[in-house]
DNA sequence: AAATCGGTTTAATTTGTTTTTAATCGGTTG
DNA sequence: CAACCGATTAAAAACAAATTAAACCGATTT
C-alpha cells in the first residue's frame, strides 16, 4: 500500500492484517516504487496525490514490469477522468474516498479470486477469436460452422492453439507432436501447417496462422 | 445484459456496440438466465431488481455454472450491504447508478484485459528505453509502433539487448550470433548493423547502437 | 487375400525471402 | 593526402517455405 496520509494507511494496513493479508506500507511514491521493485506483490493499493511520484506514475510502473499485479486505485479524486486516468494507467478497480473498509474488503476478494485462477481450467474447450476446438467430441469450428479435422491435424491445431502468440519452431513442433527428434530431412510440419491453413483459414476471412521466416510458425488473432 | 429498464438497456446497448463489443440483452431474470444456458459469454451486467429473478440469484447461477465468465453488477443500490451480497454472488464488479457510461466501458476493459491473460505467464520480454523485444511472439516494437525484424536482425539485436551498455566487439557477435570465428574477410555484421539501424532508429527520435571504432558497437539508452 | 479407403509421409517443384558478398562511398586520423 | 575503418548499396547466392502430386501404410471391406 501506498498511502500519504499516516492515519489512512495505519487504519487500512491494521485492518487488512486482521483480514489475514500481509501488508507493507510506503508513504511515498519513490519508496513505494522501492518496495515493489524489490519484493513480489499480489496487490497494490495507490493512493494517486503521493509526495515524489504519483499513483498513475507508480501504476504505469508497476504494470510495466509486471502484468498480474492487481492494482486499486484509492483516492479522493471522483471525476470520471481521474477514473479513466487511473484505469489506463493499469488499474484494476478505483475506489473513491470516503469508503467503507468492507467494500475494499470484498474488491480485493474479487479481485484477487482471479489472480490465481486459471481461466478455462473448468472446460475442454479451447479458443482463440471465432475458432473453437472441443477436446472432448474433437469437434473444431469457426465462424460456427464445423470443421473436420484429422488426428494429427487436431494435435497440431491442439499445439498452436495453447501456444498462441507465441512462435513455435518446427523442432518444437516435431518434438510435441509428432514426438520426433531434430530431423530435417522431413517437410510433413511444412505440409500439415497447409493442411490447417485450406481447412481453418480458406473460405474465412482472417488469417491465423503466420510464418516468421527463419522461426517458425505462430498462431494469433488478428487484432 | 440483463435490464428491465428498457430506455437504460437500449441505450447501454448501443453505446456498447459503437465500442465493438457484441451484445445481447433480456429484460428479466427468467429470460437472462435463458440467453447464458444456451450462448457462451465474456461478461454479464446484470441490473440487481429484475422481474422474475433478482440479480444476485442470476449471477450465482452464472457462477455456478461457469467461473470464467466477468460479472458486473449496475445497480441503483448503493449500500455497503448491497455490494457485499453482489460481491458474494460471485461479482467481480459493481456500479452504482447513475454512473459515467465511459466509467462503465473502462471497468469493463479492466476487466476482459484479465479474462485471457494467463497469469504468471510471465512474458518473456526485454527493454531498453522506448525498445521492447518480445522473446515469445518474436515483436520487436519502439514508442509503441511494431518493428518487423528478420530471424538475423532478431538475434543480433536481442544480443545487443542482453549486453546493453557494454561495447560488443565484432569477434564477440561473430562467435554469439553467427557461430563463425573470427574471419576478417566478410562485413556482415557491419552490413546487419546498418540494417538494424534502418530498422529501429531512423524514423525515431533517438539513437541506440553507437559505434565505438576500434572497439566494436554498444547499445545504450540516450540519456 | 486382394482391393479400397482415409490418412500420413515423402519427394519434387515453384515461389518468395533472407543472408551474404562485394564494390563503392565517406569520413577520420596519422 | 593517403591509409584505414566503417557505412551504404545493389546484386548474387543461399535458404526457407508453399504447393502439388504421388507413394506409402494400416485398417477395413470385399
Amino acid at each position: 500500500m501506498v498511502e500519504d496520509e499516516k492515519k489512512i494507511a495505519e487504519s487500512l494496513r491494521k485492518g487488512l492484517s486482521e483480514q489475514h493479508y500481509e501488508v507493507d506500507v510506503a508513504y511515498d511514491g519513490i519508496a513505494g516504487r522501492k518496495l515493489f521493485d524489490s519484493n513480489s506483490y499480489d496487490l497494490a493499493i495507490l493512493d494517486i496525490n503521493l509526495p515524489l511520484l504519483n499513483g498513475y506514475e507508480l501504476a504505469r510502473h508497476i504494470r510495466s514490469y509486471n502484468e498480474d499485479i492487481l492494482v486499486i486505485m484509492l483516492t479522493a479524486m471522483n471525476t470520471t477522468e481521474d477514473k479513466i486516468e487511473g484505469f489506463e494507467a493499469g488499474a484494476d478497480d478505483y475506489i473513491v474516498k470516503p469508503f467503507d473498509f468492507q467494500e475494499l474488503v470484498v474488491r480485493i476478494r474479487a479481485l484477487l479470486k482471479r489472480l490465481h485462477h486459471q481461466p478455462g481450467a473448468g472446460t475442454n474447450i479451447l479458443r482463440v477469436g471465432d475458432l473453437i476446438m472441443n477436446l472432448d467430441s474433437k469437434e473444431v469450428s469457426r465462424e460456427g460452422r464445423n470443421i473436420p479435422l484429422t488426428a494429427k491435424e487436431f494435435q497440431l491445431l491442439e499445439y498452436f492453439i495453447r501456444n498462441k502468440n507465441k512462435v513455435v519452431s518446427r523442432i518444437d513442433i516435431a518434438l510435441n507432436v509428432w514426438d520426433i527428434d531434430f530431423d530435417t530431412k522431413t517437410n510433413v510440419i511444412d505440409v500439415y501447417v497447409n493442411f490447417l491453413r485450406k481447412k481453418i483459414e480458406k473460405d474465412f476471412s482472417s488469417k491465423l496462422i503466420y510464418t516468421q521466416v527463419g522461426m517458425g510458425y505462430v498462431l494469433k488473432e488478428t487484432p
